[in-house]
DNA sequence: CTGTATCCGCCAAGATACTG
DNA sequence: CAGTATCTTGGCGGATACAG
């Protein structure tokens, strides 16, 4: 038989869900993505990624040096510095989510042509159905 | 100048981060993960993935066909029955999200070991807190 | 500058009950 | 069989205050 699709078993607790589980939150993407391009200190971090705040940029960095994927240099210079970089393994989860941003990119247009046809439908048979309620039976 | 790493602008709003926001949900994943082993009817998703609610199902399964990912199929027999498949659309999603499992098989072992390493450093600190809470100054 | 420590609102997601 | 309708809740994430 032939490897099939995404995963075997399937399901919770697979590899794939819990990759998503730690890279599926609103900031990790976007730190590892900043510091794809280069290290860079917190204040530098926390400008470059829009809407971020103080707590959650330290919370994500702190997965991300528990998950060995970014390590953190201080320098206990006065006032005290630090910086981030992607380690070896933090720079290869870049490929894979490079993938991801390939098919948003080709596809995300398509989706949102779709989910506008989807809601329009949706409208429609709202109409609908408010129609029919307020007239129960013809006269 | 070369184009970098994951995006630009790499900010909220962005295509990775939006198609992060459609799948990095509990069960989006495992959902398209089973659909592209093959077409399923509703109950034997719901059997296929362990631990997912009815609703929760119901409300994966309508997202991804708003989204265009998947296709709905009543047959009006009785009892009624529905088949789920993956449109184009939804196939081509399984090639990104196969690199991602590529990554996470690769390295979540080492994930899981800094992550103990981690815990383990962070264990010891806290220790050290305590035992100098305890013993204010030394006499 | 680079963080901790708290408090709080909101909403995704689960549990439960009911329906075509 | 394949859903819809409510109610409840845990925890994520924001705001704010404070500290090394």
């Amino acid at each position: 038989m032939e490897t099939n699709a995404l995963g075997n078993p399937y399901q919770a607790g697979c590899a794939t869900r819990r990759i998503l589980d730690r890279i599926g939150d609103r900031w990790t993407v976007l730190v590892v993505g900043v510091l794809g391009e280069g290290d860079a200190r917190f204040s530098e971090l926390r400008r470059r990624i829009d809407g971020v705040s103080q707590k959650m940029l330290t919370q994500t960095l702190r997965g991300l040096e528990r998950d060995g994927l970014v390590r953190r240099t201080v320098y206990p210079e006065v006032p005290v510095r630090v910086e981030y970089s992607l380690t070896v393994a933090g720079r290869t989860l870049l490929e894979p989510l490079r993938a991801l941003q390939k098919w948003s990119i080709e596809h995300l247009g398509d989706v949102a042509t779709s989910q506008d046809a989807y809601d329009r439908r949706e409208q429609d048979a709202s109409d609908r159905r408010e129609l029919s309620a307020a007239t129960p039976r013809a006269r």
